[in-house]
DNA sequence: GCAAATTATTTCAAGCTTAAAGTTTTATAT
DNA sequence: ATATAAAACTTTAAGCTTGAAATAATTTGC
């Protein structure tokens, strides 16, 4: 006698398991939305965003491995997506005198500009894609994040 | 005088922002080490999980559009994955007598066993790594996310 | 100084992903 | 009946993603 497929999951554990499938699926519903969007509207892409996102709170340039690990994306990665965006324009790598292993990426002129209007669209997306959700909820839910952001960064 | 860069984000619609950033760091984080295990300890990937799981809440089978929709993903990206779970066994496309168009997408006998065996191991994973959760948060968390999912599915 | 280890990045192959276009089959409206 | 539309998939091209291997530059340990 065998448990089938499909008993509503529950028991130790079963908690956790759930909470991370709904955590994924409300993230994987929130960024086809805005994928779509940034397509449509801007014919930009997410990894695009973010690389650029990132750059933008960092005036002075991020080397790639900042930029890989703030992405929490592979190395590879980053070079696939920074050659697209200089090849756009957005985007400039400068070597170092220090280091010349290492280039400092950073936004162009153009860059800093583009970011401003996408990002300023995406705030508004994302405002109307959670508003239903309640400035308390939204304060707490970021909170629980956090301490799990924090636990993680913590482990051994 | 413009506001520079890097102020705390804070105003109206800053909160959700957050919420937002801190949701999708936390969902790629775990997503990332998910990745790594299956890799490392059964070579395989998280899409090819993702499918089997599907599969096997539905022993009579789904179809290709289901599988897309419940996902979340692609058309497209659906024919390539399965296909290489068909190419390993672990998966068959059965065609309709009813609907030439439509073919019923299941679990074959070893992608069964094989998932079951994935499917604990990852259950413990998901433990493990939201271990620090506590109970408490954790059905809260889920709860906010599930009237989010009523909110995104109820939307005009 | 110099070999060995480390660090920063790119390249590569395989696989994932999307949006758009194409194919085949079924349903609908004359 | 037969054109037209709709539905279920697949194919395609471009881009994203990873992990591993390759390059090049710097640092470390004798």
């Amino acid at each position: 006698m065998v448990a089938g497929p499909l008993p509503a999951p529950s028991g130790p554990g079963k908690d956790r398991l759930r909470l991370w499938i709904r955590l994924l699926r409300a993230s994987r519903t929130i960024e086809a939305d805005l994928r779509e969007r940034l397509k449509k509207d801007f014919n930009t892409t997410l990894p695009r965003f973010d690389v650029m996102a990132a750059l933008y709170r960092a005036p002075e340039g991020m080397l790639m491995s900042d930029l890989s690990r703030f992405l929490l994306v592979s190395n590879g990665n980053v070079t696939g997506i920074v050659d697209r965006l200089v090849s756009e324009g957005l985007v400039a790598r400068a070597r170092r005198n220090g280091d010349r292993r290492t280039s400092m990426v950073r936004l162009t002129e153009d860059g800093v500009k583009s970011f401003g209007i996408i990002a300023a669209a995406h705030e508004g997306w994302i405002g109307e894609l959670l508003g239903k959700v309640s400035e308390d909820d939204a304060r707490r839910l970021t909170g629980m994040l956090t301490s799990f952001r924090s636990n993680w960064e913590g482990r051994e």
